[in-house]
RNA sequence: GCCCCAGUGGCUUAGAGGCUAUAGCGGCUGACUUGUAAUCAGCAGGUCGCGCGUUCAAUUCGCGCCUGGGGCUCCA
């Protein structure tokens, strides 16, 4: 919609022809006033025809409030579609054009509506003060993206974000007994981490004049980097990287096979009108990247919710089978404001693990989290971090479920922070995080269990139960291990953390992108570490050799500066012996070992993690150099 | 999104209202064939983030934009 609004001192027209065959049938051709009105030549835009009635109520907001700052009760109405190149259809901008006029009669404004689709004559005498000529340009589908969307006062919730404003809560913590104490009276001398959660929680307390460490060194690590093409937020990923990535998208995966889940993946982008997504967005205070299909907005998805709801929706599901699980490694989007994103820690463009376990009732519900607990500890273990752990709860659900939440408490064997929040501003009632602290006393939030009460029904997903009636499930939204950007951002941190206190940073095994690099000592050496690179191949550890024309020192300290692992310096001895000397960078020791011997070592540290293969050549001369230095 | 800070070859960086804009790493060429964190020499590589303005003159000053970081707000 684009408007121009001129304040005038009369305003007169006249109705000279049809311009469209279904022109308005006019009452009188002629008008004529000597009052002063505001006056609103109007444009109906294709983006208007996505939401007639949204446009239409925020046109009639912006000519109400000029209309109050220039103190003016006339309003005239008049259709003008030479404001805009991308016209709508007429339908669109008549539908417009007397939802506007209707609405502002009901706010009490006098208002003429000029007559559509005719020729007209017009006379207008400007005020010329500062406020007596404007102009608005309105597109309703950018609108419907903020989530600020207009149908809301016609629904029945209100959005997320009015409702968050309001939400009070109350901050405890609970120890493995059960015990709960207000935070400020828990004495955390043992609990330092936990402390340094709680506060960033809490107090608020964010005061960091550095960049977070982790930037610099997935950079120097070559794992992933910045993209100036894309839009901010949205990160390239160079082999190495890519490598680590998809080991880990592949760890928990095969976990969530183990779990029992239905492996799946939906579309990337849903539409804005599909009624219950509509009703979803209203929930979700999140900002949407608005994706257009001609004249369709659509909007690139914020998590795998939709797809499985919708897919789930539709699925024919016995009581036999709960719970269903259904799992997704979700791209996904979210608009963040530009001061929100942080390298790792908060990006536009993420990938999420995601699982729904649909379960009947509330008992089920209690005891899948149980369940789940086993697999986000798993998993947070192997990402070799220390974590805090805390629960976010309706009072109502928690002082029904005090036992659980103490069963809870006991199962993760270390205190909990536990916030209690009055009114339900969401759609969990209950919502357990894994938190990591970073080298900046910050927290990010990695996996995440949440029981969801609201979007069963809202999605119209149903189960059979024992008598044969249809019944609205609930819902565990769970990210097993959370983002996979925000687990690198937390190795990462961890690294730099035991760094600070002296020890050698490292990436887990299991993740790291190169875990043995052979550094031959010489060019005639290099075919012998080829034949040892296939036996490396085979037992499905990633490796690469060094053959560059280099010193044996660069060569380790490239090796180094990489943090590989396991570096493998082979000569003439090591090709007579049939042994290898292998520098540990954990253990920080050099040692002799045969071939078989490392296999087996790295295999035993690495079971769980299924093979994930380098993702570039094994020859190093043959790796372009994208952001490492050596 | 708002407020603050920054932006110099691929990376790290020196510099100053003016004359040919530093240096190291990396890259390329040559020599060396190397034993556990940097071998030597030479060469190439820059519209000093982008646009507009001030000025005789702007990479340097001002404004706007873009990108990154920090704060607020918010989250996997």
């Amino acid at each position: 919609m684009r408007m121009l609004q001129i304040h005038s001192d009369g305003f007169s027209f006249e109705a000279k022809r049809k311009a469209l065959k279904n022109a308005e049938d006019l009452t009188e051709k002629v008008y004529k006033t000597e009052d002063s009105c505001l006056v609103n030549f109007i444009a109906a835009e294709t983006s208007d025809e996505t939401n007639v009635t949204g446009a239409a109520k925020t046109t009639a907001d912006m000519i109400a409030t000029a209309a109050e700052e220039v103190k003016e009760t006339n309003i005239v109405v008049y259709p003008w579609v030479h404001l805009s190149e991308t016209p709508s259809k007429p339908s669109t901008a008549m539908k417009l054009l007397k939802t506007v006029t209707k609405d502002l009669e009901k706010r009490g404004f006098n208002v003429v509506q000029v007559p559509f689709g005719w020729y007209k004559a017009f006379a207008i005498h400007c005020k010329g003060h500062p406020l007596a000529e404007r102009s608005k340009v309105l597109d309703i589908s950018k609108e419907i993206a903020k989530a600020a969307d207009v149908d809301v006062t016609e629904g029945e919730d209100l959005t997320a974000l009015q409702a968050e404003e309001k939400a009070t809560s109350t901050f405890y913590i609970m120890e493995t007994n059960g015990t709960v104490t207000a935070v400020k009276d828990f004495n955390f001398a043992k609990y330092k981490e936990l402390k340094l959660y709680v506060n960033y929680e809490t107090a608020k307390d964010r005061t960091a004049q550095e960049p977070p460490p982790h930037i610099e060194l997935m950079k120097q690590l070559e794992l992933v980097d910045y993209e100036p093409g894309s839009d901010a937020g949205n990160f390239r990923w160079p082999p190495r990287g890519l490598t680590l990535k998809k080991a880990i998208e592949e760890r928990v995966t095969s976990e969530m096979v183990d779990y029992g889940a239905h492996v799946l993946q939906t579309p990337l982008i849903y539409d804005y009108q599909h009624p219950s997504l509509k009703s979803y967005l209203q929930r979700f205070p999140s900002r949407q990247y608005v994706v257009k299909s001609g004249d369709h907005d659509f909007f690139a998805r914020f998590s795998a919710c939709f797809g499985q709801f919708l897919l789930a929706s539709q699925a024919t599901i016995s009581h036999k089978q709960l719970p269903l699980k259904l799992f997704e490694i979700a791209p996904s989007y979210r608009r963040e404001q530009r001061g929100e994103l942080a390298g790792m820690r908060r990006l536009r463009a993420f990938t999420m693990p995601d699982i729904h376990e649909i379960v009947a009732d509330e008992e089920m519900a209690k005891q899948s989290v149980m369940n789940q607990i086993e697999f986000v500890e798993k998993l947070m273990n192997e990402l070799e971090v220390s974590y805090e752990v805390s629960f976010r709860v309706l009072r109502e659900f928690y002082e029904r479920n005090t036992s659980f939440m103490e069963k809870i408490a006991k199962r993760i064997g270390k205190p909990i922070m536990i916030e209690v929040f009055e009114e339900r501003y969401a759609y969990f009632v209950f919502k357990g995080e894994w938190n990591v602290v970073d080298a900046q006393n910050k927290a990010g939030c990695l996996s995440t269990v949440q029981i969801d009460v609201e979007n069963g029904e809202r999605f119209k997903i149903t189960y059979v139960d024992e008598d044969g009636k249809d019944k609205y499930p609930l819902i565990l939204h769970t990210s097993p291990s959370g983002a996979i950007e925000r687990i690198l951002y937390g190795v990462l941190e961890q690294a730099y953390k035991n760094m600070k206190k002296g020890q050698v940073p490292h990436l887990p095994l299991w993740m790291t992108p190169v875990q043995v690099r052979l550094a031959p000592v010489d060019d005639a050496i290099v075919d012998y570490c080829l034949e040892i690179g296939k036996t490396l191949d085979e037992a499905g550890i990633r490796y690469e050799i060094d053959d560059r024309s280099q010193t044996v020192g660069k060569k380790v300290r490239s090796a180094e500066k990489l943090w590989i692992p396991y570096i493998a310096v082979i000569g003439e001895i090591e090709q007579k012996s049939g042994e290898l000397s292998i520098r540990r960078r954990e253990l920080k020791d050099q040692v002799k070992m045969s071939l078989g011997d490392l296999i087996r070592e790295i295999q035993n540290k690495t079971t769980f993690a299924p093979k994930q293969r380098l993702l570039l050549p094994h020859l190093v001369s043959k790796q372009a150099i994208f952001s490492r230095e050596v």
